[in-house]
DNA sequence: ACCTGAACACCGTTCAAGT
DNA sequence: ACCTGAACACCGTTCAAGT
């Protein structure tokens, strides 16, 4: 009779699910490989067999990450738009997972979505009748605001109460100041930290409107 | 005689000044407590003494880097020019002292830079003639690119020809593409990888002119 | 071919002890 | 009051050994 199979073979897959089930429990993406290894059944070393190191894992775990803001998404004939919604996308990944400070300090993963994502924008800005060079721009400006405010933004995105206690607190040290040395913070206070999705979709819709032809 | 004082006696501006030391030597500011004691001459857990843990450290580090964007910082009767000379210099000084990540994971620092930036960048808005509002999510959006674009913006900025190589590599992986999945990028390969602080240019002149009235 | 387990060279932090 | 040093509970990674 056959032994059962105690537990899959490992692969480069069932590894960075793995990663990615545990950084969506823990609210980080900053798992450690003995961590990683307990909770696929393995010993924590056994993970090199697959991955050169760390750096190597957490590129392929970012990219898998992204597959929502690629898988099924269809371009549309209004190039702006398509970008919109794939920047929205990008963010949405990238919070839900917190992989968004992964990325930023592995670097680019040169992954299957990442590339993806790249092809898409930049098609979409050649489609809007942008030159190369106005294109290849635009680009490197909204890939560097989608992740660079997801990345300042993935802290406090877990849960709602939390993230409305955390603003509060720094408002009340905002009205602690001293109101001659800080006027403009005691005038606006009330009006700081409104969702950071909002204040996303406001800078997206700026630069967007301002890089790409009406 | 007296006795020659062997060193300094400890205390948080010493060790700010000796973490950024180190950061700035080491192109990283993930420094560790042990290398930071050495450096100090002490032993590493002095260092709990002065600051609550490394977060706290950090946090400390983060804004004394920022010094060199306030310090001397004189407003002008142009609103619009003011942001975007903040915006460059706290850029140009997360940079050199490779403190942008560091500010990113660790958040707000709620010390004298950040409330001095903050400050300033609200006033402009409001001398602008931004209603509440407006100002307030012009200010989130402008930190939020400037510190995101800066944390992605880090890990290449230290060498010239180091930079250089890194992008000719990235232009050779695209170029090794399939063209007919990946055209645009093919189209547009020579063209990427302009240099980060025209990029950044780019992008903050756009939010600056959708945001801020003519 | 793939996984294990001991080992190495590190971490941040606590706390009793020194001065 | 301030610093030391041992100790604790961790890290990422290498490499010989097992199967």
């Amino acid at each position: 009779m056959p032994q059962k199979p105690a537990r899959q073979r490992l692969n480069r897959e069932v590894i960075c699910a793995a990663a990615l089930e545990l950084a969506a429990e823990s609210g980080s993406a900053d798992v450690s490989m003995r961590a990683l290894g307990e909770h696929l059944g393995v010993d924590a070393t056994a993970v090199y067999r697959h991955f050169a190191d760390k750096d190597d894992l957490m590129r392929a775990v970012g990219d898998r990450a992204l597959t929502p803001a690629t898988k099924g998404f269809a371009t549309s004939d209004d190039p702006a738009d398509d970008v919109r919604r794939m920047c929205t996308g990008i963010r949405k990944a990238l919070l839900k997972n917190q992989v968004a400070l992964l990325i930023t300090s592995a670097g680019p993963t040169r992954n299957a979505n990442e590339l993806r994502i790249t092809e898409v924008m930049l098609d979409a800005f050649l489609r809007a009748g942008m030159d190369p060079d106005a294109a290849a721009r635009a680009y490197h400006v909204l890939i560097e605001y989608t992740v660079g405010s997801a990345s300042l933004d993935a802290p406090l995105s877990r849960n709602a109460k939390e993230r409305k206690a955390t603003y509060d607190t720094w408002r009340r040290d905002y009205r602690a100041l001293p109101a001659d040395e800080y006027p403009a913070i005691h005038e606006l206070v009330g009006h700081l930290y409104p969702s950071s999705d909002e204040v996303f979709s406001t800078g997206l819709s700026a630069l967007i409107a301002q890089l790409m032809p009406a």
